[in-house]
DNA sequence: TACAATCTCGACCAGATTAGTCGTGAATCC
DNA sequence: GGATTCACGACTAATCTGGTCGAGATTGTA
């Protein structure tokens, strides 16, 4: 497995502020209930966030989390190695690419694989995937009018 | 990390019986020592490879591991899979694939890039990988003679 | 038949990671 | 002052990783 949850649950949550956002700070318990996450554990992964500089948060009354940026300028590629660290499929390659040493026998193949997929997600941002969820939405209003 | 040392490990394995391939069978200890690997841990690994049957082991002296199939006819996919399980990027994207239900929100990016990532595996063969090595060694002995 | 070479298989283990929970404290608003 | 909300670190249980070890089965050879 390439992601764990932390990824999953970082994108759905900042999902979650884009598709709220200028409506003021998003409270955690708010998002969690919406996303269906656990709350004190989305703690750590805002957290995380906060201190990459993908949302500013505020505290007290009102308080909550914030998108700094527009959807637009964050990729899934930032995101995600934010949360999960380096996504290099094996342990050479993330070495070499750190400008590490010595690949080893088959990274060649991962390499490349590696390659094409930093610059899929590198392409991806969250108003994309907030665009597809809306998408999914009017769908499904779609079946139920019919 | 998409692979452990697990799927690495096997795959040198059958890089090296591939190598020594009709020269009868080959023995734990030389595959361990040529590929540098810990010998009773590639024994479980190559106990996965032939409950999967990519090997044939006899036992007794003279005895050692084989190919069952020519290296033309196994894929990276095929290796990668019986030693690491399902390389889904992601668990939902897993169980979709095995006629599991739903989606998770962003799986239409990890279904896309796993089905690519499957389709580049299953056409690399560990015949590749020999010849990709064969090709090295001769390099290495080119800029020798220099 | 004895013995040495090999594989076979399961038990065991230490350390890291994952996916959390919880509690205390700090900031803020009323 | 009290309610609300985030901030942060300690703690935990379960699982995975990357092994080691030992007893036993099989086979070739002297």
């Amino acid at each position: 497995m390439l992601l764990s949850t932390k990824g999953d649950y970082g994108v759905r949550a900042l999902i979650d502020l884009a598709k709220h956002a200028g409506e003021g700070p998003v409270q955690r318990a708010d998002i969690a209930r919406r996303r269906q996450l656990p709350e004190s554990y989305l703690d750590h992964l805002l957290a995380q966030l906060r201190r990459d500089g993908f949302i500013r948060s505020t505290r007290g009354p009102g308080g909550g989390h914030e998108l700094t940026r527009p959807p637009e300028q964050i990729t899934l590629l930032a995101v995600l190695e934010c949360l999960e660290g380096s996504l290099a499929p094996l342990g050479c390659v993330a070495d070499a690419n750190r400008g590490g040493e010595s690949l080893c026998g088959q990274s060649w193949v991962w390499q490349e694989l590696y390659d094409d997929m930093r610059r899929r997600l590198g392409r991806i941002t969250i108003a994309d995937l907030v665009a597809h969820e809306r998408e999914h939405e009017q769908a499904a209003v779609a079946n139920y009018t019919i």
